[in-house]
DNA sequence: AACAGAATTCAAAGCGCTTTGAATCCGTTT
DNA sequence: AAACGGATTCAAAGCGCTTTGAATTCTGTT
């Protein structure tokens, strides 16, 4: 079933049903109706590939997931991420294309993906510090949307991004605020431009008190369980260890925890843990009460307000860049207690 | 660039420029690679909706990811599958389309994605026993291949899965063979056709040595960290606890090793925990040697298996129904061991 | 009753590519 | 040298839709 079949069937051109199935105001509401109608009843769906030729918009956007060549691994923010950016591309019609792309080989992926017009738009994912995308894409006159930022890149661009800075100097502040000082910080890969802000909110925090980060309670690499227990095994037998760990991901915390607790040590009495949460679908932290304190904030979230500023802006042809950025809650949970020295008193 | 500003620029027809570049044999090896070298030098892209008009084939392939309503879950699994399959298209030159819908509303999602002919081929994920899509993509003659299996559907179609029944059962009797008797299973959710065929292989395992499941030692619903944990904690209390876990995910075996742990229980000498491993990126069951004895089989292959098989299948104009049956290797790691009876008499 | 102008509808061109059927070229054959 | 057939190349139609510019039909006026 055509648009010309449809239109022969109604004694009608092709024009008019077209103008009427796409609600264009030159068309009288009585054969719009009719041509609605029979269009319902036929079950008539306008050809995709034909519609796009037709405007030249692809009415899809599309998603370049970076495949780390070193580790394979695919970041597990994405599904979410993925869910929340397809519930608004389906409600406004539109298309979500995926390309699964070797992280050394992105450059041309994005050059490839401009020339095969397949995408009226792009997200960026996971944005390194300095990162080449940006420019890019700009250049290339793509509409794309930066989830995260680029601290390395001065041009702007759009984006949107969660307060990574504020959440962790909240975290820090949190910590000290319950009298640690030993504060340790898992935090992920270095290079990711997520991970240098996490770090300087906690700094900043910890200056702000005139202390200083110690190097030997820092470690960043891929937010793993295997990560989060490594790292508390290690520091948990410093001759100074650390009586709070501040944890970039739930997975890692979960393996900070099990170092811990491996060690006899009690959550929130012994020692503290408070991670970031990205709130996956399927790593809740906790059900009602939250298990971990946690700063917290829904990747799913992000993924909505991602696709709708790129939809905003595929529409309106560019424009100027807009941003967004995200406040994480803190959510208080069992994972944390005062310092111990300060328990007797309390 | 269009294809015909280029065959201006050669001095050739359209025709001959579009049969040079698609590997035609009617055109002159010497007239070819002139083609070819004017395309690369110009940086021609064919437009790709213009080819898929006028082919009539989308080389798109699509994946409709449910989204439980109840649980608003993603199923962590997918970042992989698709990770895996999206290789397979890259090299194909496919696009890879994502839709995310509500399981309530996949019924009318497909029908939609059918009539707007905008992919080529379906990868059905996460059959239930009795699926209703597989009958449904069948009528719609639109090809499709199941990533799983739908134990209650008859008619023949194409499937890839995991031998779950085999790999549970052997995973039984690995335990079995320990001297374990009492062991519990922390399955996923009831109604998912993997869920059965785990339980299957669990149940037949014990029944071939006269044993007969405790349904007190049962439990099925999300594969989750909390899950586990909660299992492991209510299991440990019961009169006659369980020696040993069976679960069906990583995050799930974790929760069971915070549970056994907890208690003081150390895994491999006073408890077992064996557990199904997907080989997910992001959460490695240990680096070298494994942490946990496991069942393991890589969805990443499995995407790359579906998604070879559709290509296949779509090329083929569908065919007769190809099936593809992955066996799961069972590596020994350190969370089993005998059971602690036989472990004075060792 | 005739006409301007708004309201509708239509014919045809075009999006960029593939593909059919015809045309041209060129080395052989007789 | 004319005829033949394979090798190349080309013109044009078509994929199913949108959209421009023109044609037709309705209104309300005068």
């Amino acid at each position: 079933m055509t648009l010309k079949d449809l239109a022969t069937l109604l004694g009608l051109s092709p024009t008019t049903v077209s103008r009427a199935l796409n609600g264009y105001p030159e068309v009288n509401e009585a054969t719009r109706k009719r041509v609605v109608e029979a269009a319902k009843r036929h079950n008539y769906r306008p050809n995709t590939q034909a519609k796009r030729l037709a405007t030249g918009r692809a009415m899809a956007i599309g998603h370049v997931i970076p495949i780390s060549t070193q580790h394979e691994i695919v970041n597990p923010v994405f599904a979410d991420f993925l869910a929340g950016a397809g519930e608004v591309y389906a409600r406004a019609g539109y298309d979500m294309v995926l390309t699964i792309v070797p992280d050394d080989d992105e450059e041309r992926a994005y050059r490839e993906i401009r020339s095969k017009g397949n995408v009226d738009g792009i997200i960026v994912h996971a944005p390194k510090i300095h990162d080449t995308r940006i420019a890019l894409l700009t250049d290339l006159g793509l509409p794309f949307v930066v989830h995260g930022r680029a601290s390395g890149v001065r041009a702007p661009y759009s984006w949107v991004d969660v307060n990574n800075t504020r959440a962790f100097e909240r975290a820090t502040n949190f910590l000290l605020d319950l009298g640690h000082r030993r504060i340790a910080l898992i935090n992920g890969i270095e290079g990711m431009d997520f991970a240098l802000r996490r770090r300087r909110g906690f700094e900043r925090a910890l200056s702000a008190r005139g202390l200083v980060a110690d190097p030997a309670l820092m470690v960043s690499g891929e937010m793993t369980e295997a990560q989060g227990y490594a790292a508390a095994r290690m520091m948990r037998g410093l001759a100074d260890p650390p009586s709070a760990y501040l944890a970039a991901s739930l997975l890692s915390a979960m393996g900070v925890r099990r170092g811990l607790e491996e060690a006899g040590l009690v959550l929130g009495r012994d020692v503290s843990v408070l991670t970031h949460d990205d709130e996956l679908g399927y790593l809740k932290n906790g059900a009602q009460e939250p298990i971990f304190t946690a700063t917290r904030s829904s990747v799913r979230e992000a993924g909505r307000r991602c696709a709708a500023m790129l939809l905003r802006k595929v529409a309106a042809g560019d424009q100027s860049p807009e941003t967004d950025l995200l406040e994480a809650v803190l959510v208080v949970g069992q994972s944390t207690g005062p310092h111990r020295a300060l328990q007797k008193t309390g």
